[in-house]
DNA sequence: TGTACATCAGTGAACGCGCGTTCACTGATGTAC
DNA sequence: TGTACATCAGTGAACGCGCGTTCACTGATGTAC
């Protein structure tokens, strides 16, 4: 059984640059998180929309422009909020999957593992779930930034998919005639595990360049699954129509992994 | 082949509750309308927490506090466009599947053909769309009106599933151990493929109880996929990571479609 | 058909609120010699 | 180690903006006799 080419469960520590030296130095990131704890809070309470800068402020005993010290714009908060939230996912997944690669559960399992995480995760921080996930706030526009902490959820997933796959479990088979839909970089991702820029991951030998589009393909839909399941539910749509979510959501997660061959143990009725 | 007990292609009026007689009621008619629309474009071009009583009435050359003669509030004016692009979204993928059941396509057919037809809905409305499927409006709580038109969406996907299942071509299997997850109105729904209150339908015999719960689980998730799938692609997680939207979408009900033993053609490399 | 009254649409002013961002400033912390 | 200067955090006032909702009112439309 294949683990991770670069381990679940190592993961740098948020936002340090570099140790902080000097009293100022270290008075600023300190004054830095509190603004973003407050945010996040405000977030919770009261949804993306209604953050507002002056009511943070208030909440730190501050007056409302000293917060420009920190963070140029109400965006530029927002911006840092987003990159947490998705660092904060694809940490979770990651803690989800070492812990399970750890008791060498099959892959079924590993995926149902992290999906659960993944849900856990939003279901625990719905607003800031829905920051990410959710319909993008109108007038901003996401910067560059927030690509790769994104990818790092994304990457998880991928890794669940390719370490089945180089154990000879997943059965891919092409969706579309007319070439892959993918781009090269997420096949890349999927056969690699890595991203391919930061250069730490080896590829999988998988096969040949065929067999990895069509995982990549069938990875991209398993995580289209994943986030879209979760968003049904946060936004209240199950309401009414579903007994027990938890296991809807299983079934769901099951069904997204049949597609590429992976069996879920969910127990239909023959089983125990 | 059997086509659905109600037809589609049927569908009332909007919000025509009897016909107006006096000069006033059809003014006021045309008004609610008039502000609907002016409401529905701003929707569009700013998004849902930035539509404003006070633009609509000055855009309407009205003064603000006119509109509570038609809306008693924002809220209640968010709720009358929540109703209509429910219904909007159902009428599309009614006459999606009217056009396709009239051309005698097959279930994998029928079932592609309702997915696109509210996907292009999506496309061309994406802020409507965000307003019904996106992240809730934090303080708006969703008044009972909205179920019903909520239920006429899921009621064409239904149809889908049951013609399908009436014509024997699916093969629903468990998905849990524990009995079904869904609630017996979802049952009911796939079953009758009409709203249990209204009456109108008379349902299907699909076999067993089991069988029926089995098929509603099944083509709940195929919900899901669908909604979920528009989601991801509508607010952005698509950018850079896929060729061609439209195909991957189509790759992903393919996929949804695969879970209750629909096949939807999409040619794969043995297909011409 | 005509009048008296009731209903309703739209006005304009006001209440009370909160927001993001800028700017000139004071005073504390850090750095170079 | 001590002094002179530069950097930076935080202040307080202000600009300019828009919002939802209420209320007493005028004048037009509808209705009952």
């Amino acid at each position: 059984m294949s683990s991770s080419v670069d381990g679940p469960g190592q993961r740098r520590p948020d936002t340090v640059v570099s140790a902080p030296r000097t009293a100022r130095e270290r008075a600023r990131l300190e004054l830095t998180n509190e603004i973003k704890t407050v945010a996040r809070r405000h977030l919770e309470a009261e949804g993306a929309a209604n953050i507002s800068l002056r009511a943070v402020a208030r909440e730190l005993g501050m007056v409302s422009s000293a917060v420009y010290r920190y963070f140029a714009s109400r965006d530029e908060l927002l911006t840092a909020l987003i990159v947490d939230a998705y660092r904060a996912i694809a940490a979770a997944a990651d803690a989800a999957l070492a812990e399970v690669v750890e008791a060498d559960e099959d892959h079924g399992r590993r995926w149902l593992a992290v999906c659960r995480s993944v849900r856990d995760w939003a279901l625990e921080h719905p607003q800031e779930w829905a920051l990410v996930y959710g319909s993008p706030v109108v007038g901003y526009e996401a910067p560059q930034d927030t690509v790769e902490p994104a990818g790092q959820v994304a990457l998880v997933l991928a890794r669940v998919a390719s370490d089945a796959a180089a154990d000879g479990e997943l059965a891919p088979r092409p969706l579309l005639r007319g070439g892959p839909f993918v781009t090269d970089g997420v096949t890349a991702l999927v056969a690699g595990a890595g991203i391919p820029e930061a250069g730490t991951a080896e590829p999988v030998d998988l096969g040949g360049l065929e067999v990895r589009e069509q995982l990549a393909e069938r990875a991209l839909t398993m995580w289209i699954s994943l986030i879209g399941t979760i968003n049904f539910e946060l936004f209240g749509h199950l309401n009414g129509v579903v007994l027990d979510p938890a296991r809807a959501f299983d079934a769901a997660m099951a069904v997204a992994a049949e597609s590429i061959g992976l069996t879920v143990d969910l127990g239909g009725p023959g089983a125990a």
